[in-house]
DNA sequence: TCGACTATGAGAATGATTATCAGTGAGGAG
DNA sequence: CTCCTCACTGATAATCATTCTCATAGTCGA
């Protein structure tokens, strides 16, 4: 497995983007990459706690890095919770996040072919750097089971 | 010009979706239609003020109603702003919004063939009732321009 | 028109996020 | 080796969008 290589390159993307590397945002990282699903602030923050205190603001400035180096992704679909952001760890190239509705479970999607989209976008409207914030929705097999199950 | 239509079309939908049209609801839906580009709700509350004293919890009510409907569309890439939502008005069938980084004004793109992805999406990896939430966004003419002319 | 049911809105409460600022540590210059 | 600089850290306090409460008022179906 690749857990060291991960974490090396996400070390790697940071310093890149002009941020030190230091032990608590090693730690941010690897709570984030070993999370189940996509997790909140405060909820890496509670995580956290066992091994060593970091401070809260710690986890939302270290956030706001990693997504910024584009080791992190802030999930937009959280429909069902209220205004709370939560992330995902982003490991290789471009890709797409598949989260299910019931569950939250998370899924990477790649090859969605939106780079041509980006282009046509870009002929039609002559807006410049066109980019795009794509997440997908869905039920997964597990809950899908389970509400079929409930059906009454 | 089918302003008209698109409004009753907007409270044609609330009653669909089993909630009653008052003028509190209509004032609301016409202010996020006629707002310039994605507008939250306090900003939508501030522009009702003069005309009639709409509290700011109807304001939110109203916009979470109208987002359920599908005649409101809560924006997700408000990279730049802090955690505010943000809406834009819905008018027609399925489409995305094209959002400027510099000015925020929004276009709707539409054509995205994307429901095929989503097929593709649910074939892959055996999720069920697949749907996407897909913003783009980039730079829009106007402000390219003013860019490249400070560019010094 | 009538009645049941839903919407409204002022105020207070909630709670995630951000600002502040003194203390800490790493790294380079002398 | 020592001093200096500068970014990082984190406890506390502040901010501010959003939600709760509940008495009043309005809407829709019959």
């Amino acid at each position: 497995m690749d857990d060291r290589r991960d974490m090396a390159l996400a070390m790697d993307r940071l310093l890149a983007h002009g941020h030190a590397v230091t032990p608590q945002r090693r730690l941010v990282a690897q709570a984030l990459r070993d999370a189940a699903g996509p997790i909140s602030a405060q909820e890496l923050s509670a995580a956290l706690e066992p091994g060593r205190g970091i401070g809260q603001m710690t986890v939302y400035r270290t956030l706001a890095l990693l997504a910024d180096a584009g080791v992190a992704y802030q999930i937009a679909a959280t429909d069902a919770d209220r205004h709370l952001a939560r992330y995902v760890f982003c490991s290789g190239s471009h890709h797409h996040h598949l989260v299910c509705q019931t569950c939250h479970a998370v899924l990477e999607v790649g090859g969605c072919g939106m780079e041509s989209v980006d282009r046509d976008v870009e002929q039609r409207t002559g807006f410049a750097g066109v980019g795009h914030h794509l997440d997908f929705v869905g039920t997964c097999p597990a809950c899908a089971a389970v509400a079929s199950g409930e059906g009454h």
